[in-house]
DNA sequence: CATAGTTACGTAACGCTGTTACTGATGTGG
DNA sequence: CCACATCAGTAACAGCGTTACGTAACTATG
């Protein structure tokens, strides 16, 4: 019993996989679990996908080329430096822990060798590439490099996240990282910039 | 054919266990592959581990304990206070770096139920809560927070080592993670204690 | 309109996985 | 010496990713 032919079936599955993702909190799911969600066969996803892996991959490239949107980035430049890092820090973990299994398999996954194209590889260091893009045009103290400075932004950050959705974090201290970034953010801002950068 | 029994089978097969975990870069091996490494059938492991899960719990807690030593923390706290934690941070992140492995295994793990009874978070929150500890009689910033300060010590030490292990780190701006703790972890110091602390 | 060829899908199977029931051998306490 | 608890092995289950192959549907050509 053969069904209509579906030309858009890849995009459907790979919605469907992120579903996937989002409920089961990472991704378990299996390739015939997948299909049968769909109402096909397995291997009317090994059409579309030529393995698992391929799968995991474009759920990946996905999930970063929604990222930018998913942060609202388009009205921040207009702040001052300070204030517009402190903002973007705050939405992004606030992002994260809003969706926890998103953020573990953008940022977290095992897999070393999942996003290995230079494109790819492109796409996964973006969130720290344009922090840094930021802070090169920010009046940053002398003898900053923006670079580690954005590297140093990115991995507090990051560390966070990371050990908040492990429940590694003292419920006492940090009951809400994202406030935690908002109320001590401050800590960042006066290492980085000049006294007084936005007064 | 039977074989002499072993009554330190289980300690033997978490041995092979972390072995393998460190030759294969992640917990992929299977309760068949551990078993046919120690000459054992598959029934023997599970003997000594009821379940695969259970196995991957001991090898974390089996690791954990036995961070303070690779870290060889005994001598560190007569220096003064911001030496030791730069010396700290170093090490860290040095022992991450040596052993990738290890660290996601224990630091990154998929698995939010992995670590649940309250001793088996104490030793997860091992880390954090000794540095809080340190923290604590060091004379940090009138209105500085220990526990938060040391949130922001680990996370970025954290997020660092993370970041470095799935390659998202510019190789030119960080081509050595501990090295970058060196030079420059001095943002630190300049904004957790008061001015000349050690001086 | 008929027919040949490409494409999309389903069925069945392979070897592997974690896990379990059952069988037999080993070593120990009475 | 024998009963009993313990340990290890065999065989099997369902489910996994993946592949070979058969079949139906659509497309292009005569």
């Amino acid at each position: 019993m053969p069904r209509p032919r579906d030309p858009d079936l890849p995009s459907r599955l790979l919605r469907r996989a992120l579903d996937l993702l989002d409920e089961e909190g990472g991704p378990t799911f299996s390739m015939r679990a997948l299909a049968k969600r769909e109402g096909y066969a397995v291997t009317a996803v090994y059409r579309c996908f030529p393995s698992r892996g391929a799968l995991l991959k474009a759920m990946q490239l996905q999930l970063f080329a929604e990222l930018p949107a998913a942060l609202a980035l388009e009205h921040l430049a207009q702040r001052p430096i300070a204030d517009a890092l402190q903002e973007l820090g705050v939405r992004f973990v606030t992002w994260a822990v809003a969706h926890p299994a998103r953020y573990r398999f953008m940022f977290l996954a095992d897999e070393p060798d999942a996003l290995l194209t230079p494109q790819e590889q492109a796409l996964a260091r973006g969130p720290l590439a344009a922090l840094a893009a930021a802070l090169a045009a920010a009046p940053l103290r002398p003898g900053l490099d923006p670079d580690a400075a954005a590297t140093w932004l990115f991995a507090g950050l990051h560390g966070l996240i990371a050990l908040h959705l492990q429940g590694r974090l003292d419920p006492e201290t940090v009951p809400d990282p994202a406030n935690f970034v908002r109320v001590h953010g401050a800590i960042w801002s006066a290492t980085l910039f000049r006294e007084s950068p936005d007064a």
